[in-house]
DNA sequence: CCCGATTTTGATATCGGTAACAACAGAATT
DNA sequence: AATTCTGTTGTTACCGATATCAAAATCGGG
């Protein structure tokens, strides 16, 4: 930067204006700048400014695992909007674990990330802690937690599961099943399954145990869930999972044992993904608002960060879904 | 940190040793130190530390779309090794476009990351020039390209394009057919139709212009595609979906219109995702080393970085890939 | 027990910017 | 014409760490 300043016979104060505040600076001044900019080849050092204005263009993320379709239209929708304010994203698996969250955490703000995305609602205390004690603004993602840190932008998961249990009850279905992933650590799960024990109660239905299922991740885990629930319970009409994969894996299992599928077990999901729309039969599922969460996110961050909008902490944004009614139900 | 010199009683140069280079500190020293950092909580500022030392602990990465499965595994093997050394990811999309990737590298050179990862191997010659001027280490990941900027980390596009369609012609198929991505932009397209075109060469097959498809992303790009070659080359006895999105799409679709697989017409596919293997039939696939690609990438950057390892500069790893035999071939 | 070698610790400059305020010029006000 | 205001540019200190080299402490050997 100093060379540029020679070069163009100003101060680097001037440089430095010209780069970030263009409006404060004469024409000419200006144009000097930037034309020894350009000779230069000079690219300003974000650290240095960073470090010198206390202000840092960066964005924490904390999903539980890259590798999961659902988190990446998050991410998508957060990435296209930061870009265009010129922030970056700086990305890192916890594994579905509270310790490995807290350790990352504080490696971002040692960072001195500008705030911090979580897509996961439970935290360690100690993680609370430094997030409080460092003062920046925070966005949780993947639910809408009891006691939220700062900011909020999910929909509910139980509400969710609710509407879908609710759906299929209305469509007559009588045994309804439901299975999700462990819900220990997540509380997604958890709410997923309150969700759905609330919907039964409201049509009267009697919960039973054996038409609660957890697994454990894949495709291979949702045929095994089908083929257990239906073994142990061979009346049933219905299996909700709560998971796109867990039902994809369950209708494949029912094409190979030749259940039909809504004739012999009906079959619902969580997360609208490209597959369900293209099986046969289609697969009855929730749009979740995966993308519009990313992007909502990251203007709510941006807000806070770049115009100190102060009356937008701890605001909670619940986003809308939708039952997606197909074949399989 | 002053605050932690001050207690402790010591400079910031011993707080700065304990934590960087604890084997030169006293054990004395050490401990009054190790106390007073948690006494107070500090928490190292990075940005001060990289601007200072002028080493920095972060890893740029460009993917073209971050919501594409076939990334996920390799961003997921380079977020976990590099995380081990402390490092951090900074990711961003590019959108398949050269141009937007220049701008991103731009960036990210000014975010002063220790190393850049690129998926796409084609360049801006602007990008070029402003890597190499940067002098930081780089590695190119989605293909192995005729003229490496720097490192490569990636299996053979074309020779795995090449060993799938061989084993179709070994298995008897004599009108295999080529559906891939539009390769404007997109070398690894390209690499994979000339290892197709080398190997029909090999088979003594004449090469037929119906029978090369370019398509859209998604599903439904796989089910046009399986239709327009059925239609426009009925005698068609295969179809190598150069993408596994595209031969699960051209998969759902035979089902649907009742074209037994592989009895009316073959699917083989590129990468191995578990989708593959949970439909009916299963469908032929290569192996690809996603996950390994990102490990050994994380790996070979990490020893230019740390150790700076200058012999591995401009290095080629070709990792192996596999031809998974299932039923729908 | 002293001296040079080695290890441990500290003082200072610096990394590359920005904040805060000072200095100055020209315009507006009185 | 003097005064105040406004807008532009420069000066200086500092952000929070590390590199470098000097100073102090420890050590071993004659």
């Amino acid at each position: 930067m100093r060379d540029v300043a020679v070069r163009a016979g100003v101060s680097t104060m001037t440089v430095s204006r010209v780069l970030n505040e263009p409006g404060k600076v004469s024409e000419e001044m200006r144009e000097r700048v930037l034309k020894a900019v350009r000779e230069i080849g000079y690219l300003p050092n974000h650290l240095a400014g960073s470090l010198s204005s206390n202000r840092s263009t960066t964005i924490g993320l904390i999903v539980p695992s890259i590798d999961n379709s659902i988190y990446t239209q998050t991410v998508k929708g957060l990435s296209e909007v930061l870009k265009r304010s010129g922030f970056q994203l700086m990305i890192a698996e916890s594994g579905y674990d509270p310790n490995e969250e807290e350790e990352l955490i504080t490696v971002f703000l040692s960072h001195r990330v500008g705030g911090l995305v979580l897509h996961s609602t439970e935290h360690t205390p100690q993680a609370v802690e430094k997030i409080r004690k460092s003062g920046i603004p925070v966005v949780e993602n993947g639910n809408i937690p009891k006691e939220p840190l700062d900011m909020v932008v999910s929909y509910s998961n139980r509400d969710a599961s609710y509407a879908m249990t609710m759906h299929l009850g209305r469509l007559g279905y009588r045994k309804i099943a439901f299975a999700s992933l462990y819900s220990v650590h997540n509380d997604r799960s958890q709410d997923r399954l309150k969700g759905y024990l609330a919907a039964l109660k409201q049509l009267g239905h009697d919960p039973d145990p054996r038409m609660v299922l957890e697994t454990g991740r894949g495709l291979a885990a949702g045929a095994e869930v089908v083929a257990r629930v239906m073994q142990s319970v061979p009346e049933v009409d219905a299996l909700f999972c709560a998971g796109e994969v867990l039902a994809a894996g369950a209708l494949f299992e029912c094409q190979r044992r030749n259940w039909s599928v809504p004739g012999r077990i009906a079959l619902a999901s969580f997360d609208d993904v490209d597959l369900l729309r293209h099986v046969s039969p289609s697969i009855t599922t929730l749009r979740l608002p995966r993308y519009d969460i990313g992007e909502r996110t990251a203007r709510i961050l941006l807000s806070r960060i770049i115009d100190g909008a102060d009356h937008l902490r701890g605001s909670i944004v619940d986003l809308k879904f939708e039952v997606i009614q197909r074949e399989s139900t």
